[in-house]
DNA sequence: ATCTCGATAGTCT
DNA sequence: GACTATCGAGATC
């Protein structure tokens, strides 16, 4: 095996106003969830809301694939994970532990039962309304960067609750740029070798499969990759 | 830094 | 009835 190649940690993204309102297309969700979560990385995940838009960078995407234990969709389709097999594009979100939604990109080709979920993002835009959303107690000017955004967007759950993401997002377009986009910032350029594949996690099966994709050195993540 | 535990309701067996 | 693609608080090191 070759030793992995280090290049500079450049990204080279046009986050100018129009890039950031063109919503990524349908053709980018068409492939294999694993590509679509490695090519997600480094990108503007946008959501226009009532209180105006929010955005953050992603930062932490996992891939659940069709024949996948720990998918949703490995015990076929049912009314819950009916998004995920149907058209790549569009929003999975889903309800979970009683009181938290987590959302995901449905991926593949329509029916397959494949979807990338979000699991950490480093907020940018819009970070009062996500202190709000998510009730932070303590003031987000005693927190440093990193904490801050850990607070507000580490983790699946808090993501969405900063985002303002919830049931009615479930089955969204995301190709269409009215309520919630992933914006086609340029970043097709990526350097690959800086992404990092670990296990998945808080699942209970399928637990060795290196189908967690972060960044390496982003401190933006839900928890440290072992 | 790492752990344990409880909350809480929808989904499927 | 069991399980859950989680989070926050509190304990302990």
């Amino acid at each position: 095996m070759a030793e992995p190649v280090v290049e500079t940690n450049v990204i080279h993204h046009n986050t100018d106003a129009a890039a950031l309102r063109a919503p990524l297309r349908h053709e980018f969700y068409e492939h294999g969830a694993i590509e679509v979560a490695r090519s997600l990385l480094n990108r503007i995940l946008i959501v226009s809301g009532e209180a105006g838009i929010m955005n953050g960078r992603i930062t932490e995407t996992e891939a659940y694939l069709p024949d996948d234990p720990a998918s949703h969709a490995f015990r076929g389709r049912t009314p819950r994970n009916a998004p995920m097999f149907g058209s790549a594009g569009h929003a999975y979100v889903y309800f979970t532990y009683g009181m938290h939604y987590c959302f995901n990109v449905v991926t593949g080709g329509e029916g397959t039962g494949e979807a990338v979920l979000i699991r950490a993002l480093e907020p940018l835009v819009g970070l009062e309304q996500m202190a709000l959303n998510r009730s932070l107690t303590e003031p987000a000017a005693t927190m440093n960067c990193h904490r801050l955004g850990r607070a507000l967007c580490g983790g699946p759950a808090r993501l969405c609750q900063a985002l303002g993401l919830g049931r009615a997002d479930n089955g969204i377009d995301l190709t269409i740029g009215d309520r919630a986009w992933i914006a086609d910032t340029g970043a097709e350029k990526h350097a690959w070798n800086m992404i990092v594949a670990s296990t998945r996690i808080g699942i209970s099966v399928g637990v060795d499969s290196p189908w967690r994709f972060t960044l390496r050195d982003d401190p933006f993540t839900s928890r440290p990759v072992k």
